[in-house]
DNA sequence: AATGACGTTTACGTTAACGTAAACTTAGGC
DNA sequence: GCCTAAGTTTACGTTAACGTAAACGTCATT
């Protein structure tokens, strides 16, 4: 038997509230089975959430998380749903690869700076230096 | 005489509302001259809007914006002050680092997963193929 | 001198992504 | 058998990041 998690466990783990989750599933992004009322998580749902959460943190909305992830779980049975598929991919990676040359850009920049400040608190120190 | 800008010239070039722009500004973001009224923006402004802009596209609120881009125009005067910015420099560096991981995480499971439908969309032809 | 095109401030409205609180159910522990 | 912990739904509140609209100023042009 596959292992499952409560919303609680799943809320300690990636240190957010159940609300949030609940949020997540009123939003489409996650359905998880149930036990009467309680919800159950498997460890598919676990890895979903991961999955949306990794998304926010790049910047992406909810709505835009789920178009991403729905692809992972869409259909492939025929030539034509995997054509449009690799087309969605597509677009996505591109969007993807932008966000790549926005944030090596910044590092970079960031990078080239540092090494400024570190070659003027070098000469600084060394004028203290010699100063004594 | 540098280049300046009117808030309608930025506005075009970066495809946002003139109303946006106000509202950096209004979140110290930006702080243009003004000529009675009316704001004028230099080119450096306009590099600040530009990477306002990058900063949002990469998930960071307007806040943490500023906290970010205010690195480049900190007083580096002491040995002091040079030493906590690049402390500062470091924990951004960090945050960036942290999101290139989740990026290249993100593109790598697409690139694979991308693969595995080309591959399955390769047989299904092949079979349409051997079909006829 | 009137008409736009562009600018300004002030202020209320909107949307996404949850927070918070109330009122209730259910399962285990003493 | 009652208490506590964890779960549920429903509903209103909050914050960030602007949108939208009103009311007004200022040029350049017709």
């Amino acid at each position: 038997m596959e292992q499952t998690f409560s919303i609680s466990d799943l809320a300690r783990e990636f240190d957010i509230t159940p609300r949030t989750i609940r949020h997540y599933e009123a939003e489409g992004l996650i359905s998880p089975a149930r036990d009467g009322q309680r919800r159950i998580y498997s460890g598919s749902d676990r890895v979903r959430l991961a999955l949306v959460l990794r998304g926010k943190r790049l910047g992406f909305s909810l709505a835009e998380a789920k178009e991403i992830i729905d692809l992972y779980s869409a259909p492939r049975g025929e030539v034509f749903q995997l054509r449009t598929l690799l087309e969605k991919l597509d677009e996505k990676r591109a969007v993807l690869e932008d966000k790549r040359r926005d944030l090596d850009a910044t590092i970079s920049n960031m990078d080239k700076y540092t090494a400024r400040c570190r070659e003027r608190l070098a000469e600084l120190e060394a004028r203290r230096e010699a100063a004594e």
